[in-house]
DNA sequence: GTCTATATCGTGATAGAC
DNA sequence: GTCTATCACGATATAGAC
C-alpha cells in the first residue's frame, strides 16, 4: 500500500471499493467519503459530483475489465494453449475482482446508462494482438471449429464470470459455506476448461 | 391483461416490474406507486413498508426463477433429450424474463440480505423430480460423465442466463443493434447446447 | 486544501380527512 | 380504501471560514 496516498487517491480508491460493492444507487457520496476517512466536501471538491467520480470509476473498472483479457495473447503458443492459459488467467483475476462483472453489466444495463463510451477502443487493441485473426486462419485450417467470434468470447465470458457473480446465490441453493464453494470453484475450473476447449478444438472427426 | 386489478395487485405489479428494472436501491416507494398508477399512501398501507413489499417480490421471483427449471424434469426421456429441452426452455424463459438472473444475484449480493432464506425448499423439489438420481446412475453407467452435480447447474446457469444479463454490456463492445444481439443470441444457444450435451454426454471413447 | 454549516431537494412513512 | 398534507431524515451540493 501506498504509505502517504494525497486525498484525492483515498477517495477515489474508497469510491472504487464501494461502488463496486454497491453500485451507483446503492451507496451515498457520504459513505464514499467515510471509508476513505474524509468528509462529503472534499469529495465534491476534487470530482464535483457523485455522478462524476462515478463516471471515473466505471470507466477504470471497464479497464480493468477488458485489459485483464489482452496479455496473454501476445504470447507465443498455440490457439488452444493461449485459451487455456487465458481461462486460468481469467479465473485467477476474478478471484482477486469478484464484483467486477456484475458491476459492469448492472451499470451498462441502468437507464441512466452511465458512463457508457467508446469501450471500443479497448476492445480494438485486443483485436490489434492478432487473435481474431489467428482464429479465422485456425478455423479455416480445421483446427478450430466454425463458430462466430462474438460466441467464443460469449462462452469465456459466460463460464469465467458467472461462476464468480453468482457466489452468493450458489451458496444459498446449495447450501455450502465460503470454503467448501472456493473448493467448488476449483474443480469447476478445470470442467470449464476441458469443455470449452473441447468443444472450440475438436481432436477427432467432424468439426461441424 | 386482468381487465380489473384490484389495487394492491396492481401495485404489486408495478413493484415486480420497478424492482426488476432497477433494484431495490434504484428506485424509490414513489416511482412504484406511480407506475401502479397510485399514490404513495397506498403501497404503505397495502405492505406497510418498501422493504416488505421487496421481500414479497424477491420471493416471488426467486420462485418464477427455480420452478422455471421443474417442468422439464418430470417428462419421460432420456437424460440427454431432456437437457436439450431444458436449455430450449432455459433460454425461451429468459428472453421472456430478462432481468431475472441479474436481480437475484445483485440482490444475493446485497449486504443488508434482503430476504435471503430457505429457498432450499424449492430446490428440494426439483430434488424430488429424481433427476439428480438419474444423473447419478447414468454416471454409474457411464454415459454421463464423471461431475459432481453443482458443476452440472452450474455449467448450465452460466451459459443460459450470462448472454441475456450482460445483452447491453455485449451490444456496445461489440457495437450490435438489438437485432442482431437476437440474432447472435439464437446462434449461441446452439453452441451452448451442443457444447453441454458434448461434454455431458461424451458419446466415444474416454469419459474422463 | 480542508472543514463546518447550510440550502435544497427527495425519500420512507404516517396522520387524519373523506 | 383512498387521498392530501406533513414529518423526520438523509441525500447532493455549495458557501464561506480558516
Amino acid at each position: 500500500m501506498k504509505k502517504d496516498a494525497t486525498t484525492e487517491e483515498k477517495i477515489k480508491a474508497a469510491a472504487k471499493e464501494v461502488f463496486l460493492a454497491k453500485g451507483f444507487a446503492g451507496c451515498s457520496s457520504r459513505e464514499i467519503a467515510k471509508a476513505a476517512g474524509e468528509n462529503v466536501a472534499l469529495v465534491n471538491y476534487y470530482f464535483r459530483s457523485k455522478g462524476q467520480l462515478f463516471e471515473l470509476i466505471f470507466k477504470s473498472a471497464m479497464e480493468d475489465f477488458l485489459l485483464s483479457m489482452i496479455h496473454v495473447f501476445n504470447s507465443e503458443q498455440s490457439l488452444e494453449q493461449k485459451m487455456r492459459i487465458f481461462i486460468e488467467r481469467e479465473f485467477e483475476f476474478l478471484t482477486k475482482h469478484p464484483e467486477l462483472p456484475s458491476f459492469i453489466i448492472n451499470e451498462m444495463n441502468r437507464e441512466e446508462g452511465c458512463a457508457v463510451g467508446e469501450h471500443t477502443i479497448h476492445f480494438e487493441k485486443i483485436a490489434e494482438t492478432g487473435i481474431f485473426n489467428e482464429c479465422i486462419k485456425a478455423q479455416q485450417e480445421g483446427t478450430m471449429r466454425e463458430i462466430n467470434l462474438i460466441s467464443v468470447i460469449m462462452l469465456i465470458m459466460s463460464n469465467c464470470q458467472y461462476p464468480t457473480m453468482a457466489k452468493n446465490l450458489m451458496k444459498n441453493i446449495h447450501q455450502l459455506t465460503d470454503e467448501e464453494y472456493t473448493l467448488q470453484l476449483k474443480t469447476h475450473q478445470s470442467h470449464v476448461t476441458e469443455m470449452l476447449v473441447n468443444y472450440l478444438f475438436p481432436k477427432n472427426n467432424s468439426t461441424k
